[in-house]
DNA sequence: ACCAGACACTTTTTT
DNA sequence: AGTGTCTGGT
């Protein structure tokens, strides 16, 4: 097949107008002005209620009642192209539910012909749901509702083979990708230790995330890899991607932009499908994500464009990976005659914290300007607080006191659950400390983000199997796994077949197949890979008739690879059987294997367990979208946050890019918002004297509080001031509060109390500034029960006893300490946990 | 095939 | 400092 890359113009000029024929084609699904409801059909489960407020004076549908004017306005302006500037918590996600609920209910559209696109399957969970509740649950009806790359799936498989693919291509993951580029940088007789794959890697993904295929990156960034061949290896990588009947994630933007560029006939066929297009997060598009929209999105003149796109230039944080807030800024210029709709009006937080959230975002230039703001008044509501602490892990134990706090009630008589509080780092490093804390006070926690289910050895292994199951062609797969378990099947043997797999080019597999009838291998090697192709070719047999589910199974038995597992003595075996049962059982949910694969390519998380009462600890990054009661910000200070990378790669912008995400930060909040900084920090293993950072100083004095903290060395912190004044100064800089009697009192505080560094440091003891309450209250003592029930009842258990906990499994006891049980879990290694928490197994 | 020691890497992350 | 990956030796 011939490269049908090389005779595309990708990135030149504007492509054709799209179809220049009267919208309202007749199309038998098309639904008449009167709308879809209008007739008998059945089977959309749309409400009845629709149809009655379909027809003359109606009553506002029960749907648009609750929303405000500016809400309302961004639901009912259906025709031609909007743009909402959704601030944080102004209701966003509901404005663009019940527009498509509205859309649907006044039988502009069936939901076939609505395009909505989100960035995360989250989001598109959560959209599905929340219009099934609005509209009466016909979600199965939003077929093209979904993330990019699922959408752009969907258009690839149907005409996959526009781009030399066949429609049952594999969806490579970041994994599969950088051993693929491995292979292409060693082929190319390339030092693979000074062109390192996972960077070419991220210089394609780069690359992607602009639109650019080979003849199109510039000319610097092809010299600057691999001795100058950048571009020819990429054109490899994208020649081998297309024999291994492949795709990666970028492809699945690029291939359908290709494919709607060089056949207009069928981008025409799309746009007289979707008649309805809404993009949430429209600031974290990329270059690629905007050039496929407005491909889509585009109609000839004197027809509406109805592109509705939803964002906040002010939490746009992934500036870092392609993502372009100019698409946000040019709305209006691409789509003409563009309403654009700002939301101001906040309903999740105090007046605190938007206030503080709100000066600080003010420091950005590049920014639309909104201020948000809320009708909530309360003299109750705490400001936002600002503690010091020592170092990482007074940070750590001070967090945790509050929070145990907060759950006792003993704040504001209320007993807080932990869902409601979450912790929200700069970098995923800083959790480890918070996760050692919460373990030893046996304080629930979660970690959202971090490693995923499916990257772990164990299912990528099984995946692999799976997939050379489903995709023979699948070589990645195929050399994952041909010798896993061990088999004898070392290098040379694989060398070996990967090669004369190339050379003929052949899969491997059925080269394998192939050699096995020849005397080119050694015996041993020749029968072990007989039974290797043997085993296949029964498994590819019984694909179609045996229960998927049943078959994954008889693969992972008889390939030897859930007793290799069985055998292996280490502490991680046992959990890595677990999680292929695991694997296992979320595989039911789907019909066949293949769509089991599909989800998995395109949803890399595995939910969490609702039911547990936990903190979460996230970065901040994962934390948008969120919002919690409390809120923790640890790790203010310069060079972690703003982090000195940020500051260095990306000037201003990365300075404002940073604002941003502490914008986002604070806004995540709805009644607390408690902020940390430390004076010492380990990076990199060793210890450095950390800054405040100087978003501290860009907080406005009048919605901060200034938390004492009585063991810690401020280090002359207020007198630093090595930043400048900021530019609002009549806002009184934050600066100066630390010349306010609290923080005084603070720094006369911590001479007494510093004296004992471990047992008996007292929390925190919140000074008001400004609600003038008196000083310090009642002081938690840290580890509070180790206190007590030592001094009670000698532990229960006594060294070698076997225990059961709850998050960590089975172990024995190695160790004592008053109720301080050092436990050497079977999976989980060695911890320390408090006694209450575990039980005699 | 397996292990030990060297070596490198250390912001954010979705799909 | 700590972890994970890779190489080179046995």
């Amino acid at each position: 097949m011939s490269n049908s890359f090389d005779d595309i113009p990708f990135f030149d000029e504007e492509p054709e107008p799209a179809p220049r024929r009267q919208q309202v084609p007749s199309d038998r699904q098309q639904p008449t002005q009167s709308g879809p409801l209008g007739g008998s059909q059945g089977g959309l489960g749309i409400a009845a209620r629709a149809m009655a407020a379909r027809d003359g004076a109606r009553p506002a549908a029960d749907y648009l009642s609750g929303l405000n004017p500016e809400q309302r306005e961004a639901v009912e302006t259906i025709d031609g192209p909007v743009l909402v500037l959704a601030g944080a918590g102004t209701g966003k996600t509901r404005v663009l539910t019940t527009r498509i609920a509205h859309i649907l209910e006044t039988g502009r559209a069936w939901p076939s012909q609505i395009l909505a696109v989100t960035f995360t399957n989250k989001a598109a969970r959560e959209m599905k749901e929340r219009i099934g509740v609005l509209v009466g649950g016909a979600v199965e009806g939003m077929p093209w509702l979904g993330t990019f790359h699922s959408i752009g799936v969907k258009i690839l498989r149907r005409h996959a083979e526009l781009v030399g693919l066949r429609s049952d291509f594999t969806i490579l993951d970041t994994d599969d990708v950088v051993r693929l580029i491995k292979q292409l940088i060693q082929a190319e007789n390339l030092d693979d230790k000074r062109w390192p794959a996972k960077q070419f890697a991220g210089m394609i993904d780069g690359w992607k995330n602009k639109g650019l295929l080979p003849p199109d990156i510039p000319e610097g960034d092809a010299r600057a890899f691999a001795n100058g061949k950048g571009r020819e290896l990429y054109a490899a990588y994208q020649a081998r991607l297309r024999t291994l009947n492949a795709c990666d994630f970028g492809d699945l933007l690029l291939h359908p932009i290709t494919i709607f560029r060089k056949t207009p006939d069928l981008l025409k066929e799309y746009h007289q499908k979707f008649r309805y297009i809404l993009v949430d997060e429209y600031q974290d598009t990329n270059t690629a994500q905007y050039m496929w929209l407005r491909l889509l999105a585009q109609r000839p003149k004197d027809v509406p464009q109805n592109v509705c796109c939803v964002g906040d230039d002010d939490q746009s944080i992934y500036g870092w990976r392609g993502a372009e807030v100019d698409n946000i800024l040019r709305f209006e210029k691409d789509f003409h005659g563009a309403k654009v709709i700002k939301l101001e009006r906040n309903y999740r937080s105090t007046e605190h914290i938007l206030g503080a959230a709100g000066h600080l975002i003010a420091h950005n230039e590049g920014r639309l300007g909104k201020t948000l703001f809320t009708d909530r008044v309360d003299p109750d509501d705490e400001k936002v607080i600002v503690h010091a602490a020592w170092d990482s892990e007074e940070e750590a134990r001070a967090v945790g006191e509050e929070i145990e706090r907060l759950q006792r009630g003993d704040g504001d008589g209320k007993k807080h659950a932990l869902n409601d509080m979450a912790i929200l780092v700069r970098a995923s490093f800083q959790m480890r400390e918070f996760e050692d804390r919460f373990v030893t006070l046996g304080l629930n926690y979660r970690v959202i983000g971090g490693p995923r289910f499916y990257e772990r050895l164990e299912i990528r292994d099984a995946m692999a199997y799976f997939r050379l199951v489903c995709q023979p062609a699948d070589d990645l797969a195929f050399e994952r796994i041909v010798n896993t378990p061990k088999r004898g099947l070392g290098d040379t043997t694989i060398r070996y077949l990967h090669d004369s797999a190339r050379a003929r080019d052949v899969p491997m597999l059925q080269a394998a197949s192939e050699m096995v009838e020849t005397d080119e291998l050694k015996p041993k090697a020749r029968k072990a890979l007989f039974d290797v192709v043997q085993n296949f070719r029964n498994w590819q047999e019984r694909l179609e008739r045996t229960e998927h589910t049943e078959l994954a199974e008889q693969i992972l038995e008889e390939s030897g690879y859930t007793d290799m597992w069985k055998n292996d003595k280490s502490a991680e075996a046992p959990g890595r059987l677990d999680n292929l049962k695991e694997l296992i059982r979320s595989m039911e949910a789907f019909e066949s294997m293949r769509g089991f694969l599909e989800h998995v390519s395109l949803v890399m998380d595995a939910e969490q367990n609702e039911n547990l009462d936990a903190v979460s600890i996230m970065t901040l990054h994962s934390a948008k979208g969120l919002e919690f009661e409390t809120v923790f910000l640890p790790g203010w200070e310069e060079g972690l946050f703003p982090h000195q990378r940020a500051l260095d790669e990306g000037g201003r912008s990365g300075l404002e890019e940073e604002r941003r995400l502490a914008y986002v930060g604070i806004t995540r909040a709805k009644r607390r918002c408690h902020i940390w900084f430390v004076s010492n920090r380990r990076i990199h293993g060793l210890w450095q004297s950390t800054l405040p950072s100087r978003f501290l100083e860009e907080l406005p004095q009048s919605h901060v509080d200034v938390a004492a903290s009585d063991s810690s060395n401020y280090g002359g912190y207020g007198g630093r001031g090595g930043y400048g004044q900021s530019r609002f100064d009549k806002a009184e800089p934050f600066a100066n509060s630390y010349s306010t009697p609290g923080w005084k009192r603070a720094q006369a505080n911590k001479t007494d109390a510093t004296r004992d560094n471990w047992g008996n440091r007292s929390g925190h003891a919140v000074e008001r500034i400004g609600y003038g309450e008196s000083g310090p209250r009642g002081r938690t003592i840290d580890g509070e029960l180790v206190a007590k029930s030592v001094a009670d009842t000698p532990s229960k258990f006594s060294i070698g006893d076997r225990v059961f906990h709850i998050k960590f499994g089975n172990g024995n006891v190695a160790g004592i300490e008053g109720n301080k049980l050092t436990i050497e879990f079977d999976r989980a290694g060695q911890k320390r946990v408090l006694d209450g928490f575990v039980e005699k197994a």
